[in-house]
DNA sequence: CGATACTCCGTACAGTGTTCGAGTACAGGA
DNA sequence: TCCTGTACTCGAACACTGTACGGAGTATCG
């Protein structure tokens, strides 16, 4: 199966946490702090202080102890993802329709992943931990009553999950350019406006781009494309709808 | 503007290349002999073979020479997205309605990513260059006659675009998964349905989880988000040429 | 009371991107 | 024509990285 079974003790990580050794003495730490420590200096330092040397530094220990707790970086950042979806809330517990649900779900996806910009450099989606797999659950379970199956729901958590994790990365960068220039925010993320601006190509060249006027922010796109998305699987269920309508014997 | 104008430079290599210089010795390679090297060993051996020492040595020279082509590492990576950018064809010169040019270029983005799975972990919107400006120009027009203006028309690209995106991480590890496994392929990507067939969670607790029959494919998901995102796109369309209808003054 | 299995961690290895500076090749100006 | 100044080339070095090894100390089992 995966690549070598090394998978398989990072899934026993990520569900099952870190045993408590037999004989030999036990472990300072926990897996908890040792995460813990992990989120915040990628929050503080920027992913590229995620380093294991930097991450032991602040917990006061040698480098080589964190191997005790964790076979591998990998292995860290998958807890930390996990960790991080964790603490958002299930998107069942919320009120409203399907719709209103997965909009606040989406929103709130987009959120985190905002503030939390490793997130996105993280996300691997050969470790899946218990929080990740309770969220999916429970997103499926936002479509309860909406004459979705399972498998049908699924596919269209995961759609819009991928519609989300799709756009994160422009606005993010949205962000960036956001926060180093004076705040006139336009989209093509400043450097660009800035080139262009000096090195303007010949006219003719790009008609389509200029007939632009105000052109979309990346936060306008991934709402409008979320909109249209579920705009779409609002026809899908109506149609499923009415299918159960017309037989009523085809209970699935 | 940009961080400290470095941004500038990448830039300028990658709309104007790099200008013989006045003095001195010539360039013993090209850049676009760099960035192909570089390509191809992002292509054969991974993006961990994409070092600068690896590069070089396919292309025979020292490291440090790199340096005289490029200004990093980072850059390098650009002129590699912009370079396999310019290899797709454009958008606007295919036939058939804008929707079917849309699923068409949408399924070619899906699959040059999938061949070059290096494209994920370089692509870096602060770097436009001349073959991505030329492609979004021309996803532009592919809505010329729908009734979208300009930036409408790059709100539906950017939309569609990002969601692809979004899709591509889930499909490529799908791709390894299927690579790895003997093919009866599932999603869940094969190491958790493994170890989740040893570590079954107790029945109840993921009950949304228990209602699925057979899991969706990462390739599933994608094309049915995409169905729905251009139903949407679709309804949008078809309600601004209701108003111009109405109002034909209002020409916007 | 060993023996054993374990944590902790200094050290080391093989790599990374990038800089420095010496050596050298080459073009323009005198 | 020579000279000057510029620019490419590239070995060596710097400051990092993830991780393996092996020794020292320690808690528990037989």
């Amino acid at each position: 199966m995966g690549t070598d079974g090394d998978e398989r003790v990072v899934l026993d990580l990520l569900w099952n946490g870190l045993g408590r050794p037999q004989r030999g003495p036990r472990h300072q730490l926990t897996v908890e702090q040792l995460v813990d420590a992990a989120m915040h200096a990628a929050d503080e330092e920027g992913v590229r202080a995620l380093s294991m040397r930097r991450v032991a530094a602040r917990l006061g220990v040698g480098a080589a102890t964190l191997y005790t707790y964790v076979p591998h970086r990998a292995a860290l950042l998958a807890l930390m993802a996990d960790t991080m979806i964790g603490r958002i809330p299930l998107p069942h517990t919320r009120p409203g329709s399907w719709r209103e649900r997965t909009e606040a779900w989406a929103a709130e996806e987009m959120a985190g992943f905002r503030e939390h910009p490793w997130l996105v450099e993280i996300d691997d989606s050969r470790f899946v931990g218990p929080h990740a797999f309770a969220w999916t659950d429970s997103a499926i379970r936002v479509f309860d009553g909406t004459g979705l199956d399972g498998d049908a729901a699924l596919t269209v958590v995961q759609a819009v999950s991928g519609h989300v994790r799709g756009h994160v990365p422009l606005v993010i960068a949205e962000d960036r350019a956001q926060a180093w220039t004076d705040p006139d925010g336009r989209s093509w993320g400043s450097a660009q406006e800035a080139f262009l601006a000096t090195h303007r190509p010949e006219p003719g060249r790009f008609p389509g781009i200029e007939t632009l006027r105000e052109p979309p922010t990346a936060v306008d796109t991934f709402e409008a494309g979320l909109g249209w998305l579920l705009d779409g699987v609002e026809l899908r269920i109506a149609h499923s709808l009415e299918i159960r309508r017309g037989s009523p014997k085809f209970d699935i």
